[in-house]
DNA sequence: ACCTGAACACCGTTCAAGT
DNA sequence: ACCTGAACACCGTTCAAGT
């Protein structure tokens, strides 16, 4: 036993990183448990614990890499259409949301269990992660106040967001039957982003 | 051993699940174990698998529960002040959810965990506790609708409370800072509302 | 028929002991 | 210093065996 040294502290960390996504992806989430990573990678159990705290740490690192992707998502959705209308494109990034729900489902859930972002852990650069998704939509909402109405177009970004998370979220866990045989979720994202705009514009 | 008797089964059932109430209360979810109910009751583990296929059954019950209490607290915010506006009815309602939340955090939490809710067991009673909940709120929908329009006034319902829902659920877990410091979470679910049913009256 | 409790197949996490 | 792997204290669930 011991003193193998085959892999720096850097390489284990991408290593159980990488083993863990693809180990969700195989098995769901339930299927995670430091067991299998350390089989997978080769090393044994303990070996977790010398580079993360817990598997809630190693959690975080797994959200830390679905907020990247999710960002990359939401933004390109938006960037690319600048000559469409504000309304439009928070449609667009709406449905991207969406899809990236779904592809990545199980990585998306895992961003809202609970017991995660316990306190023990600094987490300032996980929030970081999390404010800047809202960049985009705060940029499409900018037509709709003044300049100077930076809170309160800060405020709406993160309302309508929330909001649309809220119809997804109740959608995707199978909680509610929001939509009815005529309705998709789509449909009803954009009857939110319709009224909600409205609403502001008026 | 054996063959005590000294409940029925629905004795037991009630006693199971007034003892994880109880429990989760006491200990918070995870403190919730089959093992730690058989102690609670004077039973074994065992028996609890002869009045429950599982512990996900024995949630489904104790959601149960929870959706009755929310049912109540929704339905009495809005019955008792018939004289207000519908506008200032929703926002009581929405305060009243909220406090809901965070005064039953951990069951409400529970309501929304994921993998619950599974196809094995027949769930439509649980269904119809779920739709009994926008009832209230579609009546204080019901000026901004004509009467032909139900299938609309439902799901605006429905948009409306899964937004109310996403603000209080990534709130309550943190997950989001969704407030700055000079709004809390009551402020912006209001604005929320207010957008929205100007969007709707437009 | 009802209930037991030991057993099965797992968990996350720790830490003395090896190299 | 790094890694092991056995051990600790748990899980949910099952089922032969008792009354």
């Amino acid at each position: 036993m011991a003193r193998r040294n085959d892999h720096s502290r850097e390489e284990l960390k991408t290593m159980i990183i990488n083993s863990s996504w693809k180990i969700v992806s195989k098995h769901g989430l339930e299927g995670l448990t430091a067991r299998r990573i350390a089989q997978d990678i080769g090393y044994a159990p303990g070996t977790i614990y010398n580079l993360f705290n817990s598997m809630e740490d190693l959690y975080l690192s797994l959200n830390a890499k679905t907020l990247d992707l999710l960002y990359d998502v939401l933004n390109d959705s938006t960037c690319n259409d600048p000559q469409k209308k504000p309304l439009q494109n928070m449609k667009i990034m709406a449905k991207h949301y969406m899809d990236f729900a779904q592809e990545y489902r199980p990585y998306w859930l895992m961003l809202f269990n609970l017991e995660i972002t316990e306190d023990r852990i600094d987490t300032t650069w996980y929030s970081e992660k999390i404010d800047r998704l809202f960049s985009p939509l705060e940029t499409l909402l900018s037509p709709y106040f003044s300049p100077k109405q930076t809170k309160k177009r800060e405020m709406a970004a993160r309302v309508l967001w929330a909001s649309i998370h809220g119809l997804c979220f109740l959608q995707e866990t199978g909680k509610i039957a929001l939509v009815s045989k005529q309705n998709n979720t789509l449909d009803i994202a954009d009857y939110l982003i319709d009224t909600f705009i409205k609403g502001l514009s008026k």
